[in-house]
DNA sequence: CGATGTCTTGAGCTCTGTCAACGGGCGTGG
DNA sequence: CCACGCCCGTTGACAGAGCTCAAGACATCG
């Protein structure tokens, strides 16, 4: 267990570490077109023919998945360093919409010219196999949260997340700024903006966070830890038995 | 529109040559070392050091996640021609028990070996990133249905993943045999047990699904379509106000 | 044949979605 | 400057989908 603690340790330090050099490494080695977004600017857009790669410099981005019916779903958030339109490799097709949700700078540059640059420059070819992989892994705790944590933890879930996100990027992490409504907010952890609302206000009652300025979308953490005691406390898990 | 289906339908055509051919490939220019494996068997097991991927040449395999509360959670399932340990990559470790859930051969290479061949074939390394691709894909299709689904829907859009994986794949699709209790449907679709049975019994009292034999695990399905149509029926969405 | 695990079905309750009302911030226009 | 409308957020009341608990049927295997 100590040594589990010490290999996470280790990857927390490098981690940012691993943005900055994937973002020299990108740049250096590959044709890049930089564009200013801002906030609900499209990025690329579903069934838009595949053909670039794209990865946030700064900013705030969202993946969303339109599905048959019609409903908007947000399935991914991207910030710093994230690579965006790797879900399109596969069918020749992006998957979902990036949309910006603030002002930032996306680089975009050719599938084909990665995968050219990466024979002279293995690491590139390391770095595009990472960021799937990572987020392969991220899709997979989201998962795992929605089907097994309730709404307060879900959200709770969420804003330690964000924290985590910002301090891997050497951002504050005691005081984070949701540049989203409430509503977004539910439509990606899978519930509905009045929930969003009450599972934020306990959470102020219980001086878990605290709001900042007058605007609801500040939100002040005195501290992580009370933070995910408070997922631990409200996580009565919905399926406590196990199922083997 | 006709321009999309008609995509759609040469995709699916040529969906079970792309996994023949994956194998193919993947044999004919990697070390490869084939395994049986039975059902309950471990292919790999979460934080085990990475070194590894694997092909899934036959059976069915389910990656179970292990959230920091022991709550174990399925993620994913895979089939003939899936890929399996690609979210190891980033972090030197496994993410995720891969648990065979019936007999059948896996098939299993160094990912440095991959990286190597791919230099000579660089069709390995397509056929590694659309892989890849495709399972990012998946996962946001599993996070919107997770979402936005009611039970229900959520039990027949599984039947109908479960029917078209078979169908890509050559087999049989009017009956399914699915080898997973209740307990690990329900796990994997975000719900109880019970919730799962009663879901099957309202299909099958709505003739859309018929149990075949004494055992409820083998599932007929007269007709596809009835399924596609008790989706949308049931499909009563959770945030049907657009969120903007 | 019993033991065990799985599946089904019922009854009650809880969580969260739904509907509604209200307040505050902000931009626009008078 | 204030009035107004609009969007966002909060809170309450209520209902319903799905979870919990429980009992019983069924299948499999020793």
């Amino acid at each position: 267990m100590t040594s589990e603690l010490g290999r996470r340790a280790v990857e927390e330090a490098s981690f940012g570490q691993r943005i900055a050099d994937t973002l020299h490494l990108v740049q250096a080695t590959l044709p890049v077109q930089r564009r200013m977004v801002h906030a609900g600017d499209a990025i690329y857009q579903v069934g838009q023919e595949f053909g670039s790669l794209y990865v946030v410099n700064s900013g705030l981005v969202k993946m969303v998945n339109l599905s048959s019916e019609g409903r908007e779903q947000v399935v991914a958030l991207h910030f710093r360093g994230d690579w965006l339109g790797l879900d399109g490799i596969a069918g020749g097709h992006y998957g979902c919409d990036a949309i910006a949700m603030d002002t930032g700078e996306v680089w975009s540059f050719r599938y084909e010219d990665l995968l050219q640059a990466a024979l002279r420059t293995p690491a590139l070819l390391s770095a595009l196999h990472q960021a799937m992989s990572r987020q392969l892994a991220r899709d997979h705790e989201s998962l795992q949260s929605l089907c097994a944590l309730p709404a307060d933890a879900r959200v709770a879930g969420f804003l330690h997340y964000w924290a985590q996100a910002m301090e891997k990027r050497g951002l504050r992490t005691d005081q984070i700024s949701l540049r989203m409504t409430r509503a977004e907010i539910g439509n990606y952890l899978g519930m509905t903006l009045e929930t969003v609302s009450r599972a934020l206000s306990r959470m102020a009652r219980g001086d878990v966070i605290r709001f900042v300025e007058k605007g609801r979308r500040d939100i002040h953490i005195p501290r992580v830890d009370a933070l995910t005691a408070f997922m631990r406390q409200v996580a009565t898990p919905v399926d406590a038995r196990a199922f083997h």
